[in-house]
DNA sequence: GGCAGAATCATTCGAAAGGATGACGACGGG
DNA sequence: CCCGTCGTCATCCTTTCGAATGATTCTGCC
């Protein structure tokens, strides 16, 4: 979908939205209700839309309140030296991490059992218990982690 | 103007309003800009309009303290320049780029159609189309071969 | 106004991956 | 000597992926 359709289409869900906010307002201001209260929880609903919007979109947590900016400095470059610290309390084994950089070269569980001669089965056991100690469900997201707190390269 | 005329008025405002993001958001995808930059601005917008929508509506300044958003931006560290000229010579579409990076970061097709707001099997599409460009066979490998070819950050 | 490139969605199938368990031998430290 | 950790392997079952196609709709461009 794009093009006119798309356009269309959020245009009237733009305009749905605005309808559906001018109709709760009247309801409220026929209930005499208080204008302000109103005036709040539409300006909150806006803003927890867009503050949705930011964490939808960037898939990371747009945290509101404190004022500043502050910018995360990972890879410095240099030759890596992986967070001996960060893996040793993750309780992660060695097999374990070796497992898991074959898995971040995109390699199959059938061709890390070839390279490491163990069984396919093997190499998914590892895979799951990394995958448990990482907290990601998917070995893509393995990677990503553990890419990000500097556990492989 | 109130009654018709007023949901009218309203309802081309939104829609206009959702339109013009959307013209932004393709303008920043396709000269791939920073997502975050985008979602900030968006969302800063959206809280923008409710705080507007507040003063407006209860006719006395809304005092704002101290709202502002932080973003945390992961690798500012020399801001990833994407090798377009690499992209470029495989054909890769920016649909297909939009998709590579997401699954780089971890995502499930099903998560990533939830997200473009397409349909699993149009993302199953576009990451079949960009595996076959980078000659991967496999997810976890069309990472690894786009991240070192600076396709992707 | 037609055409090429995109994006979209669908169907079907087989392969790969993942979850849940259970088991067994090796090794090392109480 | 017993227990805990690691590495190994297995089975069963479900979900996800990926390949191969075909079709439709939009958009940009000549």
């Amino acid at each position: 979908m794009s093009g006119f359709k798309h356009l269309a289409f959020y245009g009237v869900c733009g305009g749905l939205l605005i309808v559906a906010l001018q109709f709760v307002r009247y309801r409220f201001l026929v209930l005499e209700h208080s204008v302000e209260v109103y005036a709040v929880i539409v300006a909150a609903g806006f803003a927890a839309l867009g503050i949705w919007l930011g964490i939808t979109i960037t898939g990371r947590p747009v945290v509101v309140k404190e004022v500043t900016v502050e910018v995360q400095v990972p890879a410095p470059a240099g030759p890596f030296e992986p967070d001996l610290a960060k893996i040793e309390s993750l309780g992660i084994t060695p097999r374990e991490l070796e497992v898991l950089q074959l898995i971040a070269e995109g390699l199959s569980n059938k061709e890390m059992a070839e390279r490491l001669f163990v069984s396919e089965n093997t190499v998914k056991t590892h895979a799951s218990r990394v995958f448990d100690k990482l907290g990601a469900g998917r070995r893509t997201q393995a990677v990503q982690l553990a890419k990000s707190q500097g556990i492989i390269a």
